[in-house]
RNA sequence: GCCUCUGUAGCUCAGUUGGUAGAGCAGCGGACUGAAAAUCCGCGUGUCGUUGGUUCGAUUCCGACCGGAGGCA
């Protein structure tokens, strides 16, 4: 373990302030800041996706924040690729990364240690979304017991998404989920992580914080934003699905009020608080601090200066 | 003032030819290995507006009252 790199992790559901802790930790410890969010790394979504802004960025250098294009596709896998590359450029520094985001998927396939082979096909992805909609998802459910019984056996008829990922995969590769997870793990971790989760001591809370957030955003301009990811929205792949664009589209569309957009986006980012909150709380290790007591970043900061520590 | 419609889950509404009720959304819980801000799974007791009456039994039928919408004056 002696020899492992140390990283810091920012995490926690949406509106807590993971960027201005993770500021303060890069500005106080000699850090840099490394974005796990999977929608702030597109170029020019930033007042929907909560992204640093340009004042903050001018503090510290931040790596992994708006820098693909979003016509682009992006995944995981080529997150964790430029992670790992950006992590070591700063530890060549002398420098501390600090990883923030709240990304789950993004974040707890870094700390494991995760590494992903080249393997990815989206003309037979295309293909096989459009099988789907013609056998129906029985069908294609069976088609994966087929190939791979273990990894039909646990994955619900109706998951479409992970129902179709498997059998591509198995398609592409002949191998099976389960021979695939071991891959991924081949390699051991090369960083010990320190994570800290924000949240707030009660759901309320939370929720009146993204409430008035999204007011924030709606003030800073966020509907030109949207209007200009709706324009685009044929080629803006995934972007298009961030919460706090998709939301107005009815609006652009005149079929809604924009009350009831804005409304519509509150309500989103509240199920998504709540589904980051399910990731984050059954990942092991995380030393969560509430956010509406005092003493956050000083509690933070000292954390992790113990951590960073050398033994 | 009179007539008609209406009052069922936090919201929008089904439904019960009389045997105390169920969808969607919200909410809550969970999952998650290449689109993950995505995708998927599970969880439904609520004075069926109030109050009398008929009935073995009323949320359901009848009356009155209260609230809401519309129409006629």
């Amino acid at each position: 373990m002696a020899g492992l790199g140390k990283i810091l992790v920012v995490c926690g559901p949406t509106a807590t302030g993971k960027t201005a802790l993770a500021l303060h930790l890069a500005r106080s410890l000699g850090g840099e800041v490394v974005g796990a969010d999977s929608m702030q790394v597109y170029t020019g979504l930033t007042i929907g996706t909560a992204a640093p802004t340009p004042g903050e960025m001018a503090q510290v250098p931040y790596h992994l924040v708006g820098h693909v294009p979003p016509q682009q596709p992006y995944s995981v896998a080529a997150w964790l690729q430029d992670a790992e590359e950006a992590i070591d450029e700063i530890r060549q520094k002398g420098r501390v990364p600090v990883v923030c985001g709240g990304t789950g998927l993004y974040i707890q396939s870094l700390v494991m240690g995760l590494r992903f082979t080249e393997e990815n096909d989206d003309g037979l992805r295309a293909q096989l979304y459009a099988e789907w909609e013609t056998n129906g998802a029985e069908e294609m459910h069976r088609r994966l017991a087929a190939v791979d019984p273990a990894r039909a056996a646990v994955l619900h008829v109706n998951d479409k998404k992970r129902v179709l990922r498997a059998l591509q995969q198995c398609m592409a590769t002949g191998q099976t989920a389960e021979e695939r997870l071991a891959a991924s793990r081949r390699v051991p971790p090369r960083w010990q992580s320190l994570a800290i989760g924000l949240h707030y001591s009660t759901r309320a809370a939370l929720y009146a914080a993204i409430d008035s957030r999204v007011d924030e955003m709606m003030q800073r301009g966020l509907l030109e934003e949207a209007r200009t990811v709706w324009h685009h929205r044929a080629q803006y792949a995934t972007a298009a699905q961030a919460i706090g664009y998709k939301e107005f589209f009815p609006y652009f569309e005149d079929a809604a009020p924009l009350a009831d957009c804005t409304a519509r986006l509150k309500q989103a980012s509240r199920n998504y608080a709540k589904r980051q909150l399910t990731w984050f709380g059954g990942m092991q290790g995380i030393h969560w601090l509430a956010v509406d007591e005092d003493g956050v970043l000083e509690k933070a900061q000292a954390l992790a200066q113990g951590f960073l520590q050398p033994e």
